[in-house]
DNA sequence: TGCAAAATGAAGCATAGGCTACAAATTGCG
DNA sequence: CGCAATTTGTAGCCTATGCTTCATTTTGCA
């Protein structure tokens, strides 16, 4: 059927359709748009659930940012409905909020946990995976899943 | 040796360090400010490559974005010293833009195939990898590579 | 050959997400 | 208790990356 064609060395033979290819970096785009709203909701909820409390300064070290930017995005969080806060006080997040930081969560691990059975260090894992998470569809996630299962047995 | 916790549902028995946190997120984030500049040179290149040049309504085409966002987009990569072009001409890629190309191009399909091998469906791993690509360090590439040697022997 | 369509470029606008600098509120401690 | 340190908030600035609109240049074809 597929007739390989041999291997360039610094192009693909073909290129996808237009379309498809289009396609495939809006979704890209799209992903990228939330990441940042998930690595937040994530880290607030780890901080509430750990500590009783997620202060702005804290979520602004922790993501090595300047504490003006967070509250900035903090703000972006409640507008869009998924924490609330007042002044002085902590962030929380709202049912959709805890809601979007578990899946969030699940998927960072199981990531994690993909990247290390394949041999990755530790460390790197973590790292990589806090780029990597973002972009894993369902179905990515549904074969990580089926490949965790099968090597555990 | 390593006594695991009972698993919790919602939250990591304990958060890494603020340091290690914040270093991992800044990674991310510079992977992040790099993926445009990435994209956009595997692209032309790969137009180049197979049809001879690469003009900014194809560039804006198939990457789904307005063709003025493209154009800015390629002052960019002229201004970084990745690309040269000249008024109604095509783009080309410098040295420095041929050399990324093509380690970009390496590591996507790198990332396709692992993705592939693991049981993802061929268009939801070419998906997915159009935002992945951008965030696999060196490490976890060389595990890749690792791995899918030990799989196909 | 001349003109309409297509491609290119420039300008202006918006949002996200960074930053620094400064102001105000709260906390905690001597 | 009162004041200094910490935290929080505000304002203003920047770049990247989108967009639409309009002008200009090229191209292709009748
Ligand atoms: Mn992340
Ligand atoms: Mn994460
Ligand atoms: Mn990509
Ligand atoms: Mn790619």
């Amino acid at each position: 059927m597929d007739d390989e064609d041999p291997i360039r060395l610094s192009a693909p033979a073909e290129l996808p359709g237009e379309d498809t290819q289009a396609h495939r970096f809006g979704r890209a785009r799209e992903a990228q748009a939330t990441a940042v709203t998930e690595d937040y909701v994530e880290l607030i909820d780890d901080l509430v659930t750990t500590g009783g409390e997620a202060r702005p300064t804290d979520i602004a070290r922790r993501l090595g940012v300047a504490h003006a930017t967070a509250i900035k995005t903090i703000a972006r969080l409640k507008r869009d409905g998924f924490a609330v806060s007042r002044p002085y006080r902590g962030v929380f997040l709202t049912e959709q909020g805890r809601e979007l930081a578990c899946r969030v969560r699940a998927r960072h691990r199981l990531v994690v946990e993909v990247l290390t059975t394949l041999g990755v260090p530790e460390e790197v894992a973590e790292a990589d995976a806090e780029g990597i998470e973002h972009f894993v569809s369902p179905a990515t996630l549904a074969a990580f899943s089926a490949f965790l299962d099968r090597r555990d047995r």
